[in-house]
DNA sequence: AAGGGCGGCAACCGCCTGCTT
DNA sequence: GAAGCAGGCGGTTGCCGCCCT
């Protein structure tokens, strides 16, 4: 959380409305992502209200970063994608965002959603066995628990560098990427916010991202490119 | 052409965590 | 330390469109 979050926590609070549920209208996410291009988030529970929509702020969030945050790729996954997917599932279990932070311009949702639809196939094909080392991943029962962060990612980047042999990244300085990005400033929501669909592509050279595919395609130019976007 | 089944996706719900007071 | 609040996250549900009969 910023400090500047911090500063205004206290003032976040709106009063209760009758909130509308369901779909978003385009005139409501117009109404969202204008409000949000040009003042960023601080408080979600406030944003219904300055953006004049009935809506409460976790739906605000939710379909900001599900739907309508620039960045975001529309469209069936690739099949690297979904091998990586399946990769970090067998290692770390469910934490579709963490997962989802290495697959650029993807969400935690879309990941859910096609692990569902992988778990639906699996379980009504149950002899079809995969031609890959992924094959007893999907429902491997005996993922240790793991609760902190940092276990995660040794996980994930132990993970990675079992299947990347032909990509070795590196930072320059010699350190893993992984690690530097951790001490790289997140984008702010002014740099972000002027992303336009087109740079996005550009900038992420999807031929590199394919390649390494994950962990080193959120670190870009010296940011390090969050999927939450909450700190702006 | 109609309608039933199914899959994909969007959104809600509830719990957990972290922060402030 | 406890209470209250907001954000984050995973699980689940429900809608919608497509396909098959």
């Amino acid at each position: 959380m910023s400090c500047q979050m911090r500063m205004e926590y206290k003032s976040c609070k709106q009063p209760e409305v009758n909130y509308r549920k369901g779909l978003w209208s385009p005139d409501e996410d117009q109404k969202l992502r204008d409000y949000i291009l040009m003042h960023g988030v601080r408080c979600w529970s406030a944003v219904p209200a300055k953006a004049g929509l009935r809506r409460n702020g976790k739906s605000c969030r939710l379909r900001w970063i599900n739907y309508l945050r620039p960045g975001l790729k529309r469209g069936k996954l690739s099949p690297q994608e979904e091998e990586t997917i399946l990769k970090l599932q067998s290692k770390i279990g469910n934490k579709w965002s963490l997962i989802a932070l290495h697959l650029p311009g993807r969400t935690d949702n879309e990941v859910k959603n096609y692990w569902n639809s992988y778990l639906k196939q699996k379980t009504s094909k149950p002899q079809e066995s995969d031609t890959h080392s992924l094959k007893n991943s999907a429902l491997n029962l005996s993922i240790p628990r793991l609760t902190k962060l940092e276990e995660l990612n040794d996980q994930i980047l132990s993970c990675l560098k079992d299947s990347e042999q032909s990509v070795t990244p590196s930072t320059g300085d010699g350190s893993p990427k992984g690690m530097a990005a951790d001490h790289l400033p997140k984008v702010l929501f002014a740099d972000w916010s002027s992303f336009e669909q087109d740079n996005w592509e550009s900038l992420f050279n999807l031929d590199d991202v394919r390649s390494s595919q994950v962990d080193d395609a959120i670190v870009l130019n010296g940011f390090k490119f969050s999927n939450t976007y909450n700190d702006f």
